[in-house]
RNA sequence: GGGCGGAUUGCAGAGUGGCCAAAUGCAUCAGACUGUAAAUCUGACGUCUCCGACUUCGGUGGUUCGAAUCCACCUCCUCCCA
């Protein structure tokens, strides 16, 4: 079999892993079980997330069996790993729902089928009947406060104040590997680099528990070419539910993405072959623009689906370049005027906003700018807001 | 448990009785320039029936003609001592 570790490599998803040398060979050489942890803070996956099941996808080509783990348990703790603040925390309900959603999309990526079908655990299930004596005694034991203070993952923290609650999430990561490699035989973690204190933790101590190797590997975070995360917008996150972001605003998204980001972001979410991807990006001006419809397209097919894929596209060609269908919008209100609808569409936030807007020339009504906030909308117009929000608005 | 310092508009962070809808930076939005990019420049950035009015500065009361600013109590947090 290949090794998916080269894939890996010349893709750019790899950033840290420990015996590297072992792990290359174990990879090339038998199918190995591995997993990666996704925490259900959010009824809907994002971008952060994507990365990582496109990882794992590779994984799962070259012949290894995935697992799932729902940190429906960890997430009653809550990871401090970068965090500023504590996190709320959330019922036992609300994560048990974010578990079914997470499921529901993840199954459109990965292969549940198979030898090496994928499978998916909720370490609520072996977290929450732990007995606290025992597991001190068992796995506390292993952990040194002296490294843990000293790990990477806490020092914001131990600025503005860590609770011992979630102090103690590593100790819960690390056991769900050891476990995970008892009942399943899992040897490798894999997960996004702000992870790597707490992947190793979990390797150490299969390393030191039981006496066998365990790996740990850790992917590039996926940052724009300024450092910071990918996948926010001015709204929040870029979701992977189509209700949250609709394909069109997605497929803008990535459309949008700055010119040095653009071939990390083919290598790392996308299944483009390396030297298509290289002739794409071979151009550094307006050429460029090539590349980014061919990012923005693959990524909303592998999402949403070739359908909506070839939608977005031709809406969004048609908001810039005329011709196609240009989105469309229901929006309830009498006697409309352009502030009504731009407030009714979502488009703006509140009737200042929008009177704003008007006001500074950046609102358009069927390619006409508007000077008249009272200017009245008929069905079937089209708003534009600024020179990338277009919609065709339907009263209803 | 004791002591100190805090809680301000998305974030960071000024403001310590009227000149405060509240400096500044970041983020965001629009305009110009462009390649639906970046950088740069300009403007905006609580709400509304918008040249005026209204509601905000952890919570509840109070002092005052007037409070984000003073007082009391409460909630939460950092730090120091235990």
């Amino acid at each position: 079999m290949s090794n998916v570790m080269d894939t890996l490599r010349e893709r750019g998803f790899v950033k840290q892993t420990v015996y590297e040398e072992d792990l290359y060979k174990l990879l090339g050489s038998e199918s190995v079980t591995f997993y990666i942890g996704f925490d259900p803070t959010a009824d809907s996956l994002h971008i952060g997330h994507f990365l990582q099941l496109i990882a794992m996808k590779h994984m799962q080509d070259a012949g290894h069996r995935p697992i799932i783990l729902i940190g429906g348990g960890t997430a009653m703790i809550g990871d401090p790993t970068g965090k500023t603040d504590m996190r709320k925390m959330m019922t036992r309900e609300t994560i048990d729902y974010h578990v079914e959603c997470f499921k529901k999309q993840m199954s459109k990526f990965i292969s549940f089928e198979g030898d090496n079908g994928a499978i998916i655990v909720n370490n609520a299930d072996w977290l929450t009947g732990l007995n606290y004596l025992q597991f001190i005694r068992d796995i506390g034991v292993h952990f040194s406060v002296n490294e843990m203070l000293r790990a990477k993952c806490f020092e914001t923290r131990l600025e503005r104040g860590l609770s011992f609650l979630e102090f103690n999430y590593m100790l819960m990561q690390g056991y769900d590997f050891l476990k995970l490699f008892k009942d399943y035989g899992c040897a490798l973690e894999l997960g996004g680099d702000d992870q790597w204190s707490n992947i190793l933790a979990g390797a150490n101590l299969i390393r030191v528990k039981e006496k066998k190797p365990a790996y740990a590997m850790t992917f590039t975070l996926l940052t724009t070419s300024e450092g910071k995360k990918m996948g926010k917008t001015e709204k929040g996150a870029v979701w992977l539910d189509e209700t949250k972001t609709s394909p069109y605003e997605f497929y803008q998204y990535w459309r949008n993405t700055a010119d040095a980001d653009v071939e990390k972001c083919l290598k790392l979410l996308t299944f483009l072959p390396v030297p298509q991807i290289d002739a794409l990006v071979a151009h550094r001006d307006e050429r460029i623009n090539a590349a980014k419809e061919v990012l923005a397209y693959e990524l909303t097919k592998i999402v949403h689906g070739e359908d909506k894929a070839i939608l977005a596209q031709n809406q969004a060609r048609a908001a810039f370049g005329g011709g196609g269908e240009l989105p469309e919008k229901d929006v309830h209100c009498e006697n409309a005027t352009i502030i009504q609808v731009l407030v009714a569409a979502g488009i703006c936030a509140s009737n200042g906003e929008a009177r704003r807007l008007i006001q500074q020339g950046g609102v358009s009504l069927n390619d006409k700018k508007v000077t008249d906030i009272n200017e009245p909308v008929n069905s079937g117009d089209t708003v534009h807001k600024g020179k990338k929000i277009h919609v065709k608005i339907n009263l209803v």
